[in-house]
DNA sequence: GAGTGGTCTAGACCACCCG
DNA sequence: GGGTGGTCTAGACCACTCG
C-alpha cells in the first residue's frame, strides 16, 4: 500500500477507498486475507484514521471488504457483487445492459387520478393528472407496457417534454424534483386483451406486473407507474442486505 | 431539541439520530423544516459536530431528511418510506406481516448440483449437494415452494437441524458462516404440473419465479433457492435509490 | 495483555449557496 | 460575506477477540 499521490480535487477517504480497491483487483490483496489495521494503512497512506475508516466503510457497504471486532478487516470473495438497487432509467439501463431501447407513445392524456394514483400520489381521486401509456422495446421486440402519471397541477407542461425519448422523471428532475428513490412491488399476472396485443403475446402469458412510486428528493411522490413487463423478456434483480 | 440524556451502553450517535426521529414523528418539526444547523445542534446536544453529523447521516440513508450543500438540512416529506431491501427469514417476515407461518419438508436429499446451482455455489457441475424441497404456507394456505441447495462438503450435518421449523440460512448463521446479502432475480411464470399441484392452483397460474442466491459475511456463496410463488398470494416490494 | 475496530472530541479549512 | 455542509486532523478512551 503505498502513499497516495496528489490526486487533487478528489477527496482523500475517496482516493484511500480506491486505492484499496486496487489492490483488490490487481491481485495484490486476495480474498480471505487481512487488511492492514486502520492505524498502520494511516500511516502509510499519510492520513488521518478517521479517513482511512470512511474509505474502509465505503467498501464494506459494497461487500468487498468486511469486518470483526477485535479482529480485523478482511477482503471479501466474489467482490462481482454489484448493488441492483440503483434507480436507473429505461435509457440507462440499456446502455449498461446492452440492447437497443425504444419508446413509443400509445397514448397521453389528462384525466382524473383513479384512486389507485390518488393514493400513490398523495392526491385526492379524480384530482387531474397526466397519464402517459407508452410501448418499451428492446432491440425492436415489444418488451413492456407503461403507464405513468404525474400531478397536472405541479406538472402542467410535462407532455411538451419530449416523453418520446426521456424517461418521465428524467424530465422532473430538471424540473426541479430530483428524483431520489423509488419503492417498487411486483407481482405474476397472466396477460389480458389489450395488453397482450400490445406487448404481441397470447392472453394468458406471463407478465411480471409492477407498481412503482417514484419520490422525490424531499420525500414527495411525483411519479406513479403501473408496468406490464414480458415474462419471458424481463426479469428484475434485487440486492438484499441483513 | 433538548440535551441527550445519559442513555448509557447507547452509542452517542444513535442517541442524536433517534432524537431528531423523534422530534420528527412527534411532530415538533415538520416536513419540508429546516434542521437545526450541525454546530448547533452539537452544542445544545452536548456532543461533538462529527458526532451529531453522524446521526444525521444515517437519517439521510434512511430518506427521513434530505441535504442541501450550503444551504441546511430539511426533514423529507412521507418517512413511512421502509427500506424494503432487507434480508430477513420466512418466519421473521411472518411477524413483520402478520401471517402464521408453516413450512413443510416435501423432499431432502443429498445429490449432484446441476449447472445452474453449480454455478451459483461456484461448485463443479455434479458436485454434493444437499437439496430441500419445501412448501411453505400462509396462514394454512400454500404460498410457495422452495428447493433451497448448499454444498455438502461445506454442512455435511445440515439435514440433521430441523429444517422443518428454521430457514436454512438461519443455520448456516449458527455453523459461523453468518448470511450477510443476497441477489435474487424473478420472473414471472406459468404454473407447470408439479407446482401447480404442490400450490393448489391450476396448470397456466402466474407464478413468481425467484432464483436467489445468499452470501456469507465473507462473500462466500453459502445458499441457492429457486422459488416458485404463488402469484395471487406473493409480491415483492424493492426499494431503488439513485 | 496486545491488537483490533468502535466511538468521540475540539478544533480546522474548504466549497457551495444565498442575499 | 455569512452561513451551511463536506472534509480532515491528531489525538483519546473503550469494547471486543484471541492467544
Amino acid at each position: 500500500m503505498m502513499p497516495l499521490n496528489g490526486n487533487e480535487g478528489i477527496a482523500l477517504y475517496a482516493q484511500v477507498r480506491e486505492a484499496i480497491r486496487e489492490q483488490i483487483t490487481s491481485g495484490k490483496l486476495k480474498p480471505g486475507e487481512r487488511l492492514l489495521p486502520e492505524e498502520e494503512l494511516a500511516i502509510l497512506m499519510g492520513a488521518s484514521r478517521m479517513t482511512v475508516r470512511r474509505g474502509i466503510l465505503d467498501l464494506i457497504d459494497e461487500g468487498v471488504l468486511y469486518r470483526r471486532r477485535g479482529v480485523g478487516t478482511f477482503i471479501a470473495h466474489r467482490h462481482i457483487d454489484r448493488h441492483h438497487n440503483r434507480l436507473t432509467g429505461y435509457f440507462e439501463s440499456a446502455a449498461e445492459e446492452g440492447f437497443v431501447p425504444r419508446i413509443e407513445v400509445l397514448l397521453r392524456e389528462i384525466t382524473g387520478a383513479t384512486l389507485m394514483v390518488a393514493r400513490a400520489l398523495n392526491l385526492r381521486e379524480d384530482e387531474p393528472i397526466v397519464r402517459v401509456r407508452t410501448l418499451r422495446l428492446a432491440d425492436d421486440q415489444p418488451l413492456a407496457v407503461h403507464d405513468e402519471h404525474v400531478s397536472y397541477r405541479l406538472y402542467p407542461d410535462i407532455l411538451d417534454a419530449g416523453i418520446e425519448t426521456r424517461q418521465l422523471w428524467e424530465l422532473l428532475s430538471e424540473r426541479g424534483d430530483p428524483v431520489r428513490r423509488a419503492v417498487q412491488r411486483v407481482e405474476a399476472r397472466l396477460a389480458e386483451d389489450e395488453i397482450a396485443r400490445l406487448l404481441g403475446v397470447e392472453e394468458g402469458a406471463p407478465i411480471l406486473y409492477k407498481l412503482r412510486t417514484v419520490y422525490s428528493e424531499d420525500g414527495r411522490p411525483v411519479e406513479f407507474a403501473i408496468c406490464y413487463n414480458r415474462g419471458d423478456r424481463y426479469s428484475l434483480t434485487t440486492t438484499l442486505t441483513r
